[in-house]
DNA sequence: TCTATCATGTAACCAGTTACATGATTTT
DNA sequence: AAAATCATGTAACTGGTTACATGATAGA
């Protein structure tokens, strides 16, 4: 799988806007808010710029006229290509069909839990529970509001993203059940697991 | 909550392994990989080294030696600081208590999944289901296996990611189902929701 | 009228990635 | 003994972020 010219998923937004009609690309931005694409996509308004010189560099985009009025700064519009549109499909596609392998934070912080004393990691833990949870909240009743304007098609992204994280509440929970009833700090006897091991520390050479 | 210095998470793991014992960057890596640290947090090997320059950069890290044999490039060997250490459990702290707001690819994906047809995008989201249930039992399998040597501690982040594709999976099946049934496509009355609709295209000005 | 915020963009900076380099081992 | 791979690192490049700039509108 080449590497794609512009990967920033920034990009992939500008195309589809595109598609619908010429903007210029603080539009794109405000589009976007008002979609709740923000919430899926990350947009600083310095990287709107880059990605959009370059699109324009791979010829997915191109400018079609520059806006001249006294109130703002001279604004360039620009149109997707044909280049364009078939990139858009071909990437939305392979973003769908294939997993793409990604390092979210907390598993790093799992990885190294051991460091911490099991009473501190339990309080933690149940404190990501809590915040999680007004997340799920919050997530839920955004999308029952939208609901009532946009179709649930283009809610799917929040869906998702409030099914993940009930699974992670839930995970969590037992998570804490098992550390508190000692299945992580008792095994097998009596072996205290939960300090720092080595588990094979034979060095490369 | 102020940045932090340095951000990248293999200097997280850096500072963890430092904590064991004093070694070089390459050696960082190799014992990450044979931990399987790898999956949790990627690793470049150009990244180890630039990671390792800002840790000492701002003195969470030192060199303490300097190896000069015939066999090897010359290898600088790093220690933790006291204030390496003191950073390494509140990073640590903070990760685990505070979900972190991420940015998946498929998230992205699925906020455009209404630019496909249908009958596409069934498709995309069945040949998900099954890359994702291959991952799963491939990560089920390796997590059997390592057990037998590690402690369960040193598996949780394998665990959890273990629960959060399972989770995607089962969302994904439903999310099939109920596009087949038109929930989607249909909704009350004749409104044939699957296409691109602006939800509100008033624009900014 | 003063201050804040919006609308719009430029430009410098930097973290992180990719590509390259090089001498030892190991494999064929 | 040629080819491949390991061990180790340097250096150039670049995507993306942060910081700054500036005129217009709106609120106090």
């Amino acid at each position: 799988m080449a590497k794609r010219k512009v990967s920033n998923l920034l990009a992939l937004a500008v195309l589809s806007l595109l598609n619908e009609r010429p903007m210029h690309p603080y539009e794109i931005g405000a589009v976007m808010r008002q979609r709740g694409l923000a919430d899926s996509i990350k947009i600083n308004t310095g990287s709107l710029y880059s990605v959009t010189e370059a699109l324009v560099r791979n010829q997915l985009i191109e400018p079609v006229e520059t806006l001249r009025d006294t109130k703002h700064p001279e604004r360039t519009v620009y149109a997707v290509t044909p280049a364009g549109r078939t990139e858009f499909l071909e990437w939305l596609r392979s973003l769908i069909r294939t997993p793409f392998k990604e390092y979210p934070q907390f598993a790093a912080g799992l990885a190294f839990m051991g460091h911490l004393a099991p009473r501190e990691a339990v309080a933690l833990l149940a404190e990501r529970c809590k915040l999680l949870a007004a997340d799920v909240a919050e997530i839920r009743s955004a999308i029952e509001a939208t609901a009532k304007f946009v179709d649930r098609l283009f809610l799917i992204e929040q869906e998702y993203s409030l099914t993940m994280r009930e699974a992670e509440v839930k995970w969590l929970h037992q998570l804490i059940e098992r550390i508190k009833d000692g299945t992580f700090t008792e095994q097998k006897g009596e072996q205290s697991a939960w300090k720092i091991t080595h588990p094979d520390p034979m060095r490369p050479h």
